[in-house]
DNA sequence: CTATAATGATACGAAGTAGTGTCATTTTTT
DNA sequence: AAAAAATGACACTACTTCGTATCATTATAG
């Protein structure tokens, strides 16, 4: 609707209240793929400007500091991934491939290690990073498991934790690392199912 | 020896082949323990001189470069755990409660980290990490899985594994995270022996 | 219409850092 | 005894980077 939207050149001046918000999703898309490329304290603010096509000085109106771009970018994709978990209703056997599925995919993976790197950094944030996401997955598990009927074992409080530990197991420590692509549909299900197997006993035909 | 040893002064002059190996060491331990701090990228040369107690151009005649005091800190490190997993002859409980003690240690779970943080910038360190450290205890733990006699089930050959996954599991993540302080050796065995009893069934008496 | 907020462009300051050069000094090596 | 190697001390260069300042410009808010 703006009347220079088609032209290249950008325009400047007073931006609309969702212009402020697309720009602001910008330039943390930008900070995210650049943080995982090159790592938070190999990313300089220049290169994060000319990513995002905005001005260092924007950076600055809009985040006051390099560590709150780091912050906001985390917060982000927090409470989106919360939000897209505890909207689901599926068997068992999905949750738990469309969770492998999510934990593995290059933006879950690069967030993930970006929080192990940046953790000393920012111990808040990381408590944060567990507690709405793994923490929050391993209790939609558990409630799951519950519902499931589960035998009432000693140790029932710590089988969600055990199959959360499964699904990511060491296909994810080699995403980690960078040593392995991103599974495939086929393989998420067939690691979940395998990951199941062994902690609800072989029968789950839910599939 | 050296007639200045008892006085605060360090000497100076062509050192002997033992005095150098001394020397690496005490640079390599400086580093890790400044690395695992405050990062890699965090630490400067400086520092590290300081923290060694040695001078800037000390370190750049042991180490050509940075990047190399940082591979070097990790291979020594690399060896040095291979080395003391293959010279053990236990039962598999022990087995695994010693792993789990090792490797929630603070070395461990610093160098992991810090490995993990800068995986892209070091890729084949990364996976000689990988393959002479997580690669290396899950072909231990499978050679004991077979020697313990275990049903020959048709996926006998991710149950290592899935062992390796449990034996670390969250509390490894909490750790990575800088959440929890590392487990007390009585932890370590009962989370030793609930993942060992999910894996290979109730009877396990050999603890 | 008027005031205002925000941006692009760009330069700049302050601080930190990697890596090198120099040189005297001391100890090992041969 | 003489040569060589290594270190401490320290300055120094070259570079990067964060964050701020300036200022004209333009579109929105009231």
């Amino acid at each position: 609707m703006t009347h220079l939207e088609a032209t290249g050149r950008r325009k400047r001046g007073r931006p609309t209240q969702e212009e402020r918000e697309r720009r602001r999703d910008q330039i943390l898309d930008a900070a995210v793929s650049l943080f995982v490329a090159k790592g938070f304290g190999q990313t300089s603010i220049d290169e994060l400007a000319a990513a995002a096509r905005v001005t260092k000085r924007t950076i600055y109106t809009y985040f006051g500091d390099k560590a709150e771009v780091f912050t906001a970018a985390v917060e982000r994709f927090r409470v989106s991934a919360l939000a897209q978990l505890t909207a689901e209703d599926e068997s068992l056997t999905d949750v738990a491939t469309r969770l492998v599925l999510v934990l593995h995919s290059d933006e879950a993976v690069g967030l993930h290690r970006l929080m192990i790197a940046e953790a000393p950094q920012f111990p808040r944030l990381a408590e944060r990073f567990y507690a709405s996401g793994p923490l929050g997955y391993i209790e939609l598990l558990s409630s799951l498991l519950d519902a499931e009927g589960a035998p009432p074992d000693a140790a029932a409080d710590g089988r969600a934790e055990a199959l959360f530990g499964l699904l990511l197991g060491e296909p994810h420590r080699r995403r980690l690392l960078g040593l392995a692509p991103a599974p495939t549909p086929a393989e998420a299900r067939r690691h979940a199912r395998a990951a199941l197997r062994l902690v609800v006993g072989e029968g789950d035909g839910a599939g």
